[in-house]
RNA sequence: GGCCCGGUAGCUCAGUUGGUAGAGCAACGGACUGAAAAUCCGUGUGUCGCCGGUUCAAUCCCGGCCUGGGCCA
């Protein structure tokens, strides 16, 4: 079985899922887009190895903040460590908020293999030439991107050149049972609250020393990694560049982790039968009477 | 005390030569298959400071009051 733990940032998923794994006698596997990489500490706000208490956890710092993640890959790495610890009948604790990981590692998602493309000749387009191309090679997928979603117009024409199929060939999993045998829990949240934490949180990572952190991941690694597009780090990165000062770098912070929060529990809400609960004892006993 | 400027959405502010009002941000709702902490879409939530007057009709004009700021005493 598959317990996971997912839902809005913030909420104390990381303590409940430990918890439970501490309870059920599994191990933790991570479904957090930037708890993957190694040199992102405190803007992700990620446990430290000693607040695993022991438990085994993976696909947590495996990654190099120079190297470009996909979530192609975390399905592949996901669903090996997911398949070995099934085999060991190990209880599996699925721990984080990046929907999308949790979709793809679960479901049937499909990521067929690629050959390399160069898209500049049409990064030079404007939107709405784009979306003209689009139209042409793929009509349905131009009816469902709108053209103003630059990133996903241009990724239908990238899988378009690359697999030498259409986007809209895909097959759309909605309301279909995962692969793997799994519960989904989220811990219940009161909004308003929620947005209080967030502010606080970010206060504190600002205390923690963010600044320092990505002053030296700048100096280090550029500004131009994938990694660096996470919340806390791109900020602190224009405020280093003179582009915004400190206070306005903090409060976009604040405020893109809560358009964030708000998203992954749209996400949640609609995609997955979500189970809101207040502490891992209540999925302990959930487990017993059922 | 006198003069001047302001009070309109949660915030910052537009605006209506009189016909009950709109931007940005915030908020709320939504989409989601290789950057997902990404990217994108939709929705105005309002005693237009208060009380009177003029008018068919006032957020707008007039008077008074309350209130914030500035200048002069």
């Amino acid at each position: 079985m598959i317990y996971v733990i997912t839902g809005p940032t913030n909420t104390g998923k990381d303590s409940v899922a430990i918890e439970l794994a501490k309870c059920l006698g599994g191990e933790i596997v991570n479904a957090d887009a930037f708890h993957v990489y190694k040199q992102l500490k405190i803007g992700t706000n990620k446990p430290r190895d000693e607040d695993f208490l022991g438990i085994k956890h993976h696909l947590f710092e495996y990654v190099d903040v120079s190297e470009d993640y996909s979530i192609a890959r975390y399905q592949s790495d996901a669903r090996q460590i997911i398949e070995d610890l099934i085999a060991r009948n190990i209880p599996i604790i699925l721990l984080g908020g990046s929907g999308l990981y949790i979709k793809a590692a679960l479901y049937d998602y499909r990521f067929k293999d690629e050959t390399p493309v160069d898209l500049s000749e049409y990064e030079k387009l404007n939107n709405a030439e784009l979306h003209t191309i689009l139209r042409k090679v793929d009509a349905a997928s131009a009816d469902r991107i709108h053209p103003h979603n630059r990133r996903r117009v241009l990724r239908a024409l990238q899988i378009y050149f690359s697999q030498g199929n259409k986007k809209s060939d895909i097959p759309v999993l909605k309301d279909e049972a995962p692969i793997y045998e799994a519960q989904f829990f989220g811990v219940e949240f009161d909004r308003a609250d929620l947005y209080l934490r967030i502010e606080k949180r970010v206060h504190r990572m600002m205390e923690e020393g963010l600044e320092d952190e990505a002053k030296s991941l700048l100096a280090r690694y550029g500004d131009k990694q994938q990694a660096f597009s996470a919340i806390g780090y791109k900020e602190m990165i224009e405020y280093i560049h003179g582009l915004i000062s400190k206070e306005e770098a903090i409060s976009q912070i604040i405020a893109n982790t809560r358009h964030y929060a708000k998203r992954q529990i749209t996400f949640v809400r609609h995609q997955f039968p979500m189970q809101w609960i207040k502490s891992a004892a209540d999925i302990v006993a959930n487990i017993k009477h059922g």
